[in-house]
DNA sequence: GTAATACCTAAACCTAACTTTAGGTCAAGA
DNA sequence: TCTTGACCTAAAGTTAGGTTTAGGTATTAC
């Protein structure tokens, strides 16, 4: 069992932000002894979700509805199984945008590497939007499609 | 040149958070006729970008900052360089990270299945934290390490 | 015995990025 | 003529996810 200070080290959570998410309903019925909190494996695996579902982009009442189901027990798996899939989908195509992204920046790194050798965007204008190298042109249209 | 409406449209951008964004200051010297908003290819390009910083952790603020670089010429073409360094670096991260997250979320769309068949966690929590299927225990493992 | 720590609560405060509201201009169509 | 629709501004309002403040308890260190 952990006390408050010492899961604000383990996970690099502010102090505030862990009472946040208690007060929040994240970690419902956990323990206390004489009005401290305790931290207990079962506590620490829903941080870990509690990360991983804030990052999928859940908010936090949905997060608290989930611990919500974790403690009503067995009759509640089919919900959180149907979560995680739902989330799952969302998380992949939040990726796939995130290349998309990638590309976008990996390409203007060339442009600028380019601007900076010609001293101006002269040329690069004239190779827009589609006469540029076989690589760049790739990264270019993945970034400017749709 | 379009209206604000039309490009409203085409980017799927509520018309208020397009006058939000170049009352911040992210269209620098955007053309009007008698009052109303033109934009052209550099309003259309600029716009492709902010959605791009923005996805990588940027702020309003910054982005302005690269728009006003844009504004002035050759000479910040090296600052603009750095700046897609560093956010190649952050979204790299990012998607390093989001790929751990969607490996949790594996994780636990198998585990629920799991708990589903057998109706409790009982066989779940004896092989757990080492003892789960070679495929299940690599997800496990990179969602949980660090 | 007193001072430093680590814990507690309730409630006020903060910030970014929008969104909404209230009031106004202008051009086209019935 | 009048009303509908697309544009405009400035300013106030909203929201999520915390953080800070103010005031208090309990344990250990000297």
């Amino acid at each position: 069992m952990y006390t408050i200070g010492q899961i604000s080290k383990l996970f690099h959570l502010p102090i505030s932000t862990l009472r946040y998410y208690d007060k929040e309903g994240l970690f419902p019925d956990m323990e206390r002894s004489s009005g401290i909190r305790k931290f207990g494996e079962k506590e620490m695996e829903a941080l870990r979700v509690i990360e991983c579902l804030k990052k999928s982009g859940l908010e936090i009442k949905d997060i608290k509805q989930f611990m919500e189901w974790c403690a009503q027990g067995s009759s509640t798996y089919p919900q959180r199984r149907e979560l995680f899939l739902r989330q799952k989908e969302i998380v992949e195509e939040e990726i796939r945008k995130m290349e998309k992204v990638l590309d976008m920046i990996r390409f203007k790194c060339w442009y600028y590497e380019q601007a900076i050798r010609d001293g101006n965007e002269d040329r690069l204008n004239e190779m827009l939007p589609n006469h540029l190298p076989e690589e760049i042109q790739l990264l270019y249209n993945h970034a400017h499609e749709d």
